[in-house]
DNA sequence: TTGCAAATGAAGCCTTGGCAACACTTCTGT
DNA sequence: ACAGAAGTGTTGCCAAGGCTTCATTTGCAA
């Protein structure tokens, strides 16, 4: 070991993995609250506050200020004491992300892990897949995988 | 759709997998300075605030943040105006994330991810990879590849 | 040895995502 | 119709992870 400075290579190459990965986070939230607004919506019509809160797990002042975010990021709308809706832009995240939910369970699952933490780490590891990586995934589940073994991708819930 | 409440099922086991989603970004950061860290000691010997803050792509304040709560944390120790060092815990911290990285990365670039963009996709990925998970990922890279054809994985940088 | 540049530390600010406590609407049942 | 319960909103607090700016220490070179 002991060696010289890096030459560029790692110095430069390095932070931007990073920087990626922490715009990939900032992402995450959104995401996650988009989808589960919309998974209510399609429940019950409408995402009350109180809803999303108890299924994201924190309390409704967390949850109002996360809807606040997506309001200002022109994905939600709502109004005061009303339920929250998607906008077109809201709708068509909520679409995307769940989509790439669903690979990337499959592809844990046809991996071999365990559908239940399939389930869990997919979780967190949805919002770092690239697009690149998630064609990748789809290629090898339709390698892997009989098309008539596969989970029904196109009807959505199921 | 439109159909009654969630009867417990959604409702209490969705808040776990965001909660734990959660926990494992909290870890994230401290992983990626440790992993970091322990990168620089062993090619300089040392790791100084400078060479941490600018491979992660944050400014020093930034860095010296983070060394800081790694101390509290017991992962590492430093004197004032010196390098930063690992505990024994924060070495095997680093060790265990350097590992799981790699893993990633092969698993990634064996289900025909390119390579450059599963080092990018990895760098967030890898924070949400369980125990479970990360032990399917080997055993699926041993069935799947030859060992001959196994990138080396005792030489470290390889 | 002294002086200056580079490295480090310290302070203060911002945003995000948590929380609890409290205020105000809405809704519901009597 | 109205009171109480449930739902929402608001405020203020905390920690983390960014940043800039400024002070201090190191270390090297003249």
């Amino acid at each position: 070991m002991q060696q010289d400075r890096p030459e560029e290579s790692e110095a430069v190459v390095e932070p931007e993995r990073f920087n990626q990965a922490r715009a990939a986070q900032s992402m995450a939230v959104l995401e996650d609250y988009v989808e589960m607004i919309g998974d209510l919506i399609g429940e019950f019509g409408e995402a009350r506050i109180t809803d999303i809160a108890q299924r994201m797990g924190v309390t409704h002042p967390t949850a109002t200020k996360a809807v606040s975010r997506l309001k200002r990021e022109g994905l939600a709308i709502s109004r005061p004491y009303r339920g929250v809706f998607l906008t077109d832009q809201g709708a068509a995240m909520a679409e995307r992300v769940r989509a790439r939910h669903r690979t990337v369970v499959d592809l844990l699952v046809a991996i071999g892990v365990p559908a239940e933490t399939a389930e869990l780490d997919a979780e967190g590891m949805e919002h770092h897949v690239s697009d690149v990586t998630l064609k990748a995934f789809e290629a090898f589940l339709q390698r892997a995988l009989p098309p008539r073994d596969r989970r029904d991708e196109a009807t959505g819930k199921g």
